[in-house]
DNA sequence: AATCTAAATAGAAACCATTTCTATTTGTAA
DNA sequence: TTACAAATAGAAATGGTTTCTATTTAGATT
């Protein structure tokens, strides 16, 4: 938590209720939701904290890396915490489909891959989206 | 051409104008456009051809493998056309961030990870989906 | 070629996740 | 304590996507 605090500051954001209490909620859950969940949940302990604040307040921490965007099936956002050692550096994340816990997956295997599929389809590779889907151990 | 009749045919859809425009306009172009794009060419020839009718075929050629669907962005729909030797079959995509074009990766290199990502994360792995972009040979 | 029927469509309207807007409030540096 | 940029609330707008119903159509059957 105190980790979030300083990120926040360094990054020039200000400590507001709304960005503790949504921090809060995914700390204690550690699994994905959509801005409308984390607000419905959040609004218990701060009940004027609007829907629009909510949006802004994931972007701009998924901007700085405290949270990730995780691609559901539906067209719609979903968030998650990230907990990677060095959230800047690349990486995946992997969700589960039970219980929707996010896990880090700190190693990128792909890179290796570049070249190969360079000389199959003539593609310079810039970049990637890998969203890993499975099911962690407590669900099996 | 032919092929995406037979397909369609199949899969007991009927051979509709709208169908075929859709699928000429993705031949001509081999690049991946929003619903609402494909709309506005395919209107050209068919005046009176409704936009949730692209939804709907749009949809159903993906589920047939004819179209892949391809994450963009913004948090809307892109599509393009499949043109995998066997589009059943797992595969990816890549797309080029310039000219919009798709182009197939027959070979899924991913498949050798899931030991080492499960001993890693704990995770069961059950599913996976990649989004390659790229430059691709003429826009280099 | 004419008939039939389930599938497909047009057009309008609804839906709903997300964004924008403006007046007001608040965190924090000085 | 003050000052001010940043952040927020609340309402409204936006716009991509879906739903609905009456009508039309593709393709099988005769």
């Amino acid at each position: 938590m105190r980790g979030y605090r300083q990120k926040l500051k360094k990054n020039g954001f200000k400590l507001t209720p709304g960005r503790e209490a949504i921090i809060a909620f995914f700390s204690g859950k550690n699994h994905y939701a959509t801005p409308e969940t984390v607000w419905k949940e959040v609004r218990k302990s701060l009940p004027r904290l609007g829907l629009p604040t909510v949006y802004r307040n994931l972007e701009q921490m998924r901007k700085i890396n405290i949270l990730t965007q995780v691609d559901g099936a539906e067209n719609r956002f979903y968030f998650g915490l990230c907990r990677a050692k060095n959230p800047g550096e690349h990486h995946h994340h992997i969700s589960c489909q039970k219980c929707r816990r996010v896990s880090e997956v700190e190693n990128c295997y792909l890179q290796s891959l570049t070249k190969e599929i360079k000389e199959k389809t003539g593609f310079q590779i810039t970049g990637h989206k890998l969203q890993l889907t499975g099911v962690c151990k407590d669900c099996r």
